[in-house]
DNA sequence: GACCACACCCACACACCAA
DNA sequence: ATTGGTGTGTGGGTGTGGT
């Protein structure tokens, strides 16, 4: 902007400035004041002499209800030295009417969205490069967790390590993407739990990368016909062949071999069965390609295309876009909207209306405190602002705080860096509105978060219960349940045990350190390793409400009770008065609110208690 | 103007949950 | 126990702006 030599573009021919308005919070607004003053403009801060004196509004958005007209404007008008019209430039041509939500609020919620967003990142971004160190590295950690090598998730958390500092979670994982990962070659052997499996002398399995899966499979067409064929003898060995060829109006009978697939009965253990046939997909994804895609498309259709395109060059392809769901950005954008319009209602609201609405909410209220109807003049505006919303209604508010807690929740779970063996969450965040939004304190993310590897030294099983609570459908919830009191010794511990021992509850109890929230699976595994037989762990589970915590107290009573050699397998197995270690009459007197038996319990046992058994 | 770092998008695989 | 509704984040991109 050279306005050294250019005089001032933005006055008129007598040198006075054309004025605009700009809304106070449009991200824009410092960028354009400046530049609209520097060129001899003039901008109205009064929203109300702006519209007294017709002055044109500037907004990064259409604004619902007001004229505005786009930056753009201002850059050719200065860019062309003055010849260009204003039209062309105007935003919301068409005036609507005040309720309901309609296309352009949402337009105007992503505009606005996008602008802040803009605003938000600060000033143009600097970028790093990326060194051969740090290409490296990304390669060796991908070769550790190859499983995750797609996961968004896992690029994010991995630009928190040292090494990568200065690179997005977004930055890196394209760096992968589009360069690296031509040069993977190799990935490392891992478990079903994502653990590197090591050779007899300890060193890292090598392992071709199109061998190691990724999280999530995509439905091949081969998939898709099973699942229709199979479904579809299914029902004609399962259900009667009348129902099966009735139409819907419940009268009509269909031709010979045509089903009326919406009369299609397919149970859960269809699935589960399946799913132990075709192990490319859980139970769950089985089902849910059944509900979203076959159904949608029709099983006989499927099964016919498929058989057609069998001839074809392309050869036939999966079902895709059935589903209809909202995409994210819609959503958020609705939600947006919402908000604007419930902000639009009150900025609509003259000030005398909104002082008379203060002051009578005021005395409803606060009915004890006589105020006259000069009260208003007493309320700042954020309070003026405050009781406005009320009249606009709650729901767009509770919208706004709901969104409040998530991205609070969003930014502590930011806050557990990978290097943080186990997750932490501050303790303000665990409060009731947190356990009602159902987010477990472990309950953080997808992947294993002690990608950095990072040892943890076994003293803060603070609060890490695994995920399995004993009433849920979880394949390991069967486990989970108390022996009988007559149970014999042999009945605990296999001949691995007396192999082990002495070191087994010691090793037990550092296995513990190791665990993530989703670990159940490896605990039952890993303690038969050790000699503990499975119904003893589901035992020990269920008497511990499955936390980390109580499980490593209740190692530490078996232990010595091991040790003593007059052990009583009663007190072991049931033991008494012990907080954190429930028993079935204790779950009885807990049901039944027999609170003053369960004394020796502290809250946090209790709430543990509760939630373990869905009470 | 090509290349790169980084942001953003969206269908859907997989899962969980309430009714 | 089924069932449909829906949350989550992957998998595979495209868009954008800096260098």
């Amino acid at each position: 902007m050279s306005d050294m030599i250019v005089p001032n573009l933005l006055t008129d021919e007598s040198g006075s400035p054309m004025a605009f308005y700009i809304h106070a919070q449009d991200p824009l607004r410092e960028k354009y004041l400046k530049i609209i003053r520097d060129n001899g403009g003039y901008i109205e801060p009064s929203e109300v002499n702006a519209d007294k004196n017709q002055y044109v509004q500037l907004s990064s958005y259409p604004v619902p209800r007001r004229t505005t007209f786009s930056f753009q404007f201002i850059d050719d008008y200065l860019d062309k030295g003055g010849s260009v019209y204003l039209e062309p430039y105007q935003l919301n041509p068409v005036k609507r009417s005040a309720d309901e939500l309609d296309e352009q609020d949402v337009r105007t919620a992503k505009a606005m969205a996008q602008a802040m967003n803009k605003k938000a990142k600060g000033p143009p971004k600097s970028t790093t490069k990326f060194t051969v160190e740090a290409d490296n590295y990304i390669l060796e950690q991908v070769r550790l967790k190859p499983r995750f090598r797609t996961s968004h998730k896992f690029f994010e958390e991995l630009a928190q390590h040292d090494l990568l500092k200065g690179h997005t979670g977004n930055s890196v994982r394209s760096r992968y993407r589009a360069h690296l990962e031509h040069k993977l070659l190799y990935v490392y052997k891992t478990d079903d739990y994502d653990r590197l499996i090591l050779d007899a002398s300890g060193n890292r399995i090598a392992l071709p990368v199109a061998h190691a899966k990724t999280i999530k499979n995509r439905f091949t067409a081969d998939d898709d016909y099973t699942l229709c064929e199979s479904i579809i003898n299914h029902v004609l060995n399962t259900q009667d062949r009348e129902t099966l060829q009735t139409a819907d109006d419940k009268l009509t009978r269909l031709p010979d071999g045509v089903l009326n697939e919406a009369n299609f009965l397919v149970s859960i253990s269809f699935f589960d069965e399946f799913a132990r046939q075709n192990t490319g997909h859980s139970s769950l994804s089985w089902r849910d390609r059944y509900r979203k895609f076959a159904r949608v498309y029709g099983l006989q259709r499927y099964r016919d295309d498929y058989r057609k395109a069998m001839g074809t060059k392309e050869g036939p392809q999966p079902m895709k876009n059935l589903t209809s769901r909202e995409s994210k950005s819609e959503k958020k954008a609705q939600i947006t909207a919402k908000k604007l319009k419930a902000n639009q209602v009150r900025m609509d609201m003259s000030a005398h209306d909104q002082a008379l609405l203060a002051d009578e909410l005021a005395r409803n209220h606060h009915s004890q405190l006589h105020h006259n109807h000069h009260l208003t003049h007493q309320l700042d505006s954020a309070g003026v602002a405050a009781v406005a919303n009320m009249a606009v209604g709650q729901g767009a508010l509770d919208e706004e705080i709901g969104e409040v807690k998530n991205s609070n929740i969003d930014d502590a779970l930011r806050q557990v860096g990978v290097g943080a063996g186990r997750v932490q969450i501050e303790d303000d965040l665990v409060n009731p509105d947190v356990r009602a939004l159902g987010i477990h304190q472990t309950d953080h993310s997808a992947i294993h978060p002690n990608l950095g590897g990072a040892s943890v030294d076994g003293h803060d099983f603070e609060g890490l219960e695994l995920k399995v609570d004993a009433d849920s459908q979880d394949p390991w919830a069967k486990y989970m349940v108390y022996l009988p009191r007559d149970v014999l010794l042999t009945a605990l511990f296999s001949d691995k045990f007396i192999q082990f021992e002495p070191n087994v509850i010691d090793r037990a109890r550092e296995l513990l350190t190791t665990l993530e929230p989703d670990d159940v699976g490896v605990l039952f595994d890993e303690f038969e390793k050790l000699g503990f037989t499975r119904a003893f762990v589901g035992h020990i589970l269920k008497v511990t409400s499955s936390s980390v915590r109580y499980i490593n107290d209740y190692l530490y009573t078996l232990r010595d009770a091991l040790h003593d050699d007059r052990i009583d397998l009663v007190e072991v197995l049931f033991p008494r008065g012990h907080n954190g270690l429930w028993t079935p009459e204790q779950d009885f007197d807990l049901k039944e609110g027999n609170m003053q038996k369960l004394g020796f319990h502290d809250s946090e046992s209790i709430g543990a208690r509760r939630q373990f058994l869905g009470l």
